[in-house]
DNA sequence: AGTTTTTTCAAACAAACGTTTTAATCAATA
DNA sequence: TATTGATTAAAACGTTTGTTTGAAAAAACT
């Protein structure tokens, strides 16, 4: 199998596009174990087989599909906050400008186009719920580099904060915005009508100021133990 | 079936109590599509069909675990809340008090016994996830209650701040929580050993005055839109 | 054009699923 | 002790699961 831009590969690659789009919704709405090979199939208007000639197994096809969508975020985090190192004169980043990095590429992702809306916050929140073996291999290859740097960054802007208080709450940060992706599709029956549940960004600008000051309050604070 | 505290039923009970453990423990472990009657019943050292006797299927057997695990919760949120509104001569409680009465219960109920610690973090956190449709309607007969109260009690102690915005910020909160407990087991792998995975109140605790301060600059903050 | 490679498809595979059946076992009362 | 009702157990039910097969179709190349 030949992978190039010509048009014959181009048409090769409609139907594998397509079994990657319709396993990202239906992972996202049903979980690894709820996606079966055959609703995938009929998502995809594509034959059982072809999933399992183009990807292998079911296992490979999901990981596929998720490596696809994970890594340009993660590239365009690092992107941003190497422009917030750039454009900044000063010694180090402000917490605002750090978990806006984190969590503003989510946003563009979210808010790239209306169909996968919904589909990638879920789709996203569920590769930290579900407990398959796979994902959390690819949870360690795809997210602890990404979690290191920012653990990095933050303890530079807070020198003299003991790394057990920068951890603990750029965890409790990291669970906000998952947390958040994950119920966005649920605010609107929550809100029972009070809020429109497509205005993706200023969910995700309020987030962004939550988490910051949820963390600057914390670990500022002094706690029992 | 007659249900009382005789010899018998107690020892007519505990395969029942046993299937309920272990429903909530592979619940918590592999989602609702994850669990199978089969693994139910090895790990509760029972037969398939005693599940089925008990609870009729699989479906009424995980409901009667939620249940039985979040109703007591909710009960001792409430009266927390209650004790905060007695215990304070002030006329509105504080924002600490209200999610300290919303996400204390649970500290206590996952710091109970060694063996449930985990894994009701989980379990509570996969309710908000698993998108089967039972487990949405449990979400509104045992959540869309609780949730309404806290938004009223929020919005008496912020008079003058839009009720839009109490239910952002409201949601964000929530939505930490329970990203938190869901994270809670993967915060030892996380910080690579820097965080004991088992303190659980000092992570409450800390939550809790996360979600407060998030929820308090967020409803001051202007935002653009 | 003919040939080779890549891709699709219907059908079938064994395994695992939730559930039901039927009989055996248990505890308790008469 | 005999009998009754509640519980357990083994086996089988019909589906659905992920995966494989072998032939047909499509595309690419010489």
């Amino acid at each position: 199998m030949i992978i190039n831009e010509t048009q014959t590969t181009k048409h090769k690659q409609t139907t594998r596009k397509r079994l990657i789009e319709a396993t990202a919704r239906l992972f996202a709405q049903h979980g690894y174990n709820g996606l079966t090979m055959r609703s995938v199939a009929e998502e995809a208007r594509a034959n059982i087989a072809a999933a399992n000639y183009h990807f292998g197994s079911k296992d490979a096809m999901v990981l596929e599909m998720l490596r696809e969508r994970v890594q340009p975020i993660n590239h365009r985090r690092l992107e941003l906050l190497n422009q917030a190192r750039n454009h900044n004169s000063v010694k180090h980043l402000s917490t605002y400008e750090i978990f806006h990095s984190l969590i503003f590429p989510l946003g563009e992702e979210i808010a790239k186009n209306a169909k996968s809306r919904c589909s990638l916050a879920q789709l996203i929140a569920r590769t930290f719920t579900e407990p398959v073996q796979f994902i959390e291999k690819m949870h360690h290859q795809f997210f602890s580099q990404i979690a290191d740097t920012y653990y990095r960054e933050l303890a530079l802007s807070h020198p003299g904060i003991p790394s057990k208080e920068i951890y603990w709450h750029l965890h409790l940060a990291v669970s906000s915005m998952l947390g958040a992706l994950a119920q966005h599709r649920r605010l609107y029956d929550f809100t029972q009508g009070n809020c429109e549940e497509n205005e993706v960004f200023p969910l995700i600008e309020r987030l962004i100021h939550f988490v910051t000051h949820g963390f600057e309050q914390g670990i500022n604070h002094k706690f029992d133990q």
